[in-house]
DNA sequence: TTCCTACTCTTGACTCGTTCAAGAAACTGG
DNA sequence: CCAGTTTCTTGAACGAGTCAAGAGTAGGAA
C-alpha cells in the first residue's frame, strides 16, 4: 500500500514539485483504476474540498507527461487514468457499459509493439482494446 | 473505383434506406480516410450543399453501427472515419500532428484477437494503435 | 530562517464537438 | 400513387476540456 511518502518520491523522482493535488491525485487514481476525470475530482475533493477541477486537470497532464499516469481513451469514453505500471498490459472495454478491465498482454513480452511495416513511424508505443461485451452486460443481453 | 450504385448496394445490403447525404457520406468517407467529422462534412456538401451537419452525424452513427463505416478515435482526437474494409488492420498515430496511417495486423492473421485471459468478457473485436511519431514530425523535432 | 523566483492553483469565462427535440421532407412497400 | 415510417432540417443545448489573469506556494539560495 502506497502512502503519501511513496507518493512523494514519486513525484521528486519525476522532478516535480510535491503539491497537495498531485500528491491526491496519484491517491486517487491508484485508489480508482480507470476513472474518468470528474471521479478523480470527486476522490481528491473527499480529501481537500478546495482544489478546483482545474488543478486536477493540470495534474492529470504534468503527471501523463512526466509518465506517473497514463491516460486511456476509449472511443466513445471520456478520458480515463491509471497509475502507470511497468508492465505492458492492455484493455478489456465493454460495448454495453463501458466497464474496462485490466489484461495481460497476449503473446509474451510485448508481442505487437512492432509493426509490420511501420511507414517510417518512429513507434514507442502499441495499444492494444479488445472490445466485447463485459459478463453482466452479455447476460443481460441474452436473458 | 466504387459508384453511386455500389453504394447503393451497400445500404440495401444492410436494410439502409438509400438517400443522397447517406450515399454521399460513404463517398466522402472513401475519398478521405481517416478524415475527422468536419472534414466529411465539407466534402458531403461540396455535392449536396444543403445537408445539414447533423444529417451527417446521423448517417455516420447508421453506417458505423451497420458495419459499413468503422469509426476510430485516439485519445485525444475527435471522431474519424473510415470504410470498413474486412482485413484486420490497424493504425499508426503521430503524437505530434494526429496524422494516421494504415498498417497491416502485425503477426499474421488477427494475432492479437484472444486475450490471454477474457475476464468472462466475449470479444469480438481487438483494435491496435500504435504510438510514435510520423516522419515529418520526427525529422522536425531532432534538427 | 528568510527571501526570492518560478511554478502551481483558483476563479470564472469560454470553446467546440456532439447531442437533443420538434416538425418538415423523403424513401419504400403495397 | 399513397400511407406510414424513417430520415433530414433547424436551432438550441450540453458538457468535457481549455484559456487566461491573478493569487498562492514550493523549494533553492543567502
Amino acid at each position: 500500500m502506497a502512502t503519501a511518502l511513496d507518493f512523494q518520491r514519486m513525484l521528486r523522482g519525476a522532478a516535480l514539485r510535491v503539491t497537495r493535488p498531485r500528491t491526491a491525485v496519484l491517491s486517487a487514481v491508484r485508489a480508482h483504476p480507470h476513472a474518468d476525470t470528474d471521479t478523480i475530482i470527486g476522490a481528491v475533493r473527499s480529501r481537500l474540498p478546495k482544489v478546483s477541477h482545474q488543478a486536477v486537470y493540470d495534474s492529470l497532464h504534468t503527471l501523463t507527461a512526466a509518465g506517473l499516469v497514463r491516460r486511456i481513451q476509449p472511443s466513445g469514453s471520456v478520458a480515463r487514468y491509471e497509475l502507470r505500471v511497468g508492465d505492458n498490459h492492455h484493455h478489456l472495454v465493454c460495448r454495453a457499459c463501458g466497464a474496462i478491465a485490466d489484461v495481460d498482454c497476449a503473446v509474451g513480452e510485448a508481442p505487437c509493439l512492432t509493426a509490420s511495416d511501420d511507414r517510417g513511424y518512429a513507434v514507442d508505443e502499441a495499444e492494444v482494446v479488445y472490445w466485447g461485451l463485459c459478463p453482466d452486460c452479455s447476460t443481460a443481453q441474452s436473458s
